[in-house]
DNA sequence: CCCGCATGAGACATTCATGTCTCATATGGC
DNA sequence: GCCATATGAGACATGAATGTCTCATGCGGG
């Protein structure tokens, strides 16, 4: 049942059971095992054939998140054009994984062992390297670190994400509503 | 040991454990209750006593972050000024419950119930009645939503609180690097 | 001085998610 | 048509956190 996607097949698409479990986990943080399973449309011995436990499931999902990121990063060529161009790129080609990446964001489990995924290291950078490039041209001001637009910029999908998530706000406003705050703020411009 | 505030007394001091779980879970989302018996210096069974359970001791955790923002929010002095001089006051008064705030608003259990605590959507409205009014004064732009403002408020400060705890930003910028962001954006601008 | 009361320590049962196992079944390739 | 293989269903053990209990202790008030 379920899906068709396998009708011919009797293997398990690990990609398939990764997009389910993703997309229940964003809506509930708590779900068991046996939850992500039914979502998946499969069973609790299958899911842990491929995923050994919850904590591998979570770093499967955290592998995926940095793949999606880095795509996301790629689609906005953040080297092209003005710095604020770039950036309206990168949230509206990180819209997909914002749902996810809050979930990870508040997945503080994966913050407090002593190794974390050197993934996110490399992501960060790139996006850190954006703002300072917006800087150094005298596009962006200088006296928010790029350390902290990028944690902003983090906060801002998450806080975007909940805000679709919850119907308090509209998918097809995520991009304007985080690019137009974090980059012209809620003070009105003279300039129009 | 601890507090004296009870040195002639037997009787635990519920504030004072309440303030101990919100430090340590502000570290440590996933502690226990036998860490957060420790944390506060007083059995298990004693902290049992007093919260009969890891919900009961979230949701008392949640009416003090309530109560804090209530305190906050009436410090901050909304009506008086420009809107933007009272957002700066906001989240200057805001500082000491970021902490507990950023681990709440994690703590998506607390919204996946069929009720949430009332208190929020009080706080909630008091702070976007403050935006509106900096709308309908010219003060603030209008195509950013004040729900959207509202909640890009909480993710900045979680945001900025995680920046802090993780050491890669300073306690004294906490105010500027959310107002100046929230405010003035990222773009740098004309008018100095 | 003695009683009351809150606490600390610890034992104990319970619950829940997890991890592991076996076995029957159905599919797909050969 | 047969066999290898992956799956589904379910039983089972495990571990952790929780909730509840009892009992001894120690301080403070009367």
């Amino acid at each position: 049942m379920s899906h068709m996607a396998y009708a011919c097949l009797m293997a398990v698409d690990p990609d398939h059971v990764l997009r389910s479990a993703a997309a229940l986990l964003t809506r509930k943080s708590t779900a068991t095992m046996d939850e992500v399973a039914k979502a998946a449309g499969i069973s609790r011995a299958t899911l842990h054939r491929h995923f050994a436990g919850r904590d591998a499931l979570v770093r499967a999902l955290e592998t995926l998140c940095i793949a999606e990121c880095k795509a996301a990063l790629d689609a906005a060529r953040l080297d092209e054009g003005t710095a604020s161009e770039a950036v309206r790129r990168l949230v509206g080609a990180a819209e997909p994984a914002a749902g996810l990446l809050a979930f990870l964001y508040t997945e503080n489990q994966l913050f407090e062992g002593e190794e974390q995924n050197a993934g996110w290291s490399l992501i960060d950078d790139r996006i850190s390297a954006l703002f300072r490039r917006g800087q150094l041209s005298g596009e962006f001001r200088i006296d928010l670190t790029p350390a902290w637009l990028t944690e902003a910029l983090y906060g801002l999908i998450a806080s975007g994400a909940w805000m679709v998530r919850s119907g308090k706000g509209a998918p097809k406003d995520f991009q304007h509503m985080i690019v137009e705050l974090l980059l012209g703020g809620a003070l009105r411009r003279e300039e129009s």
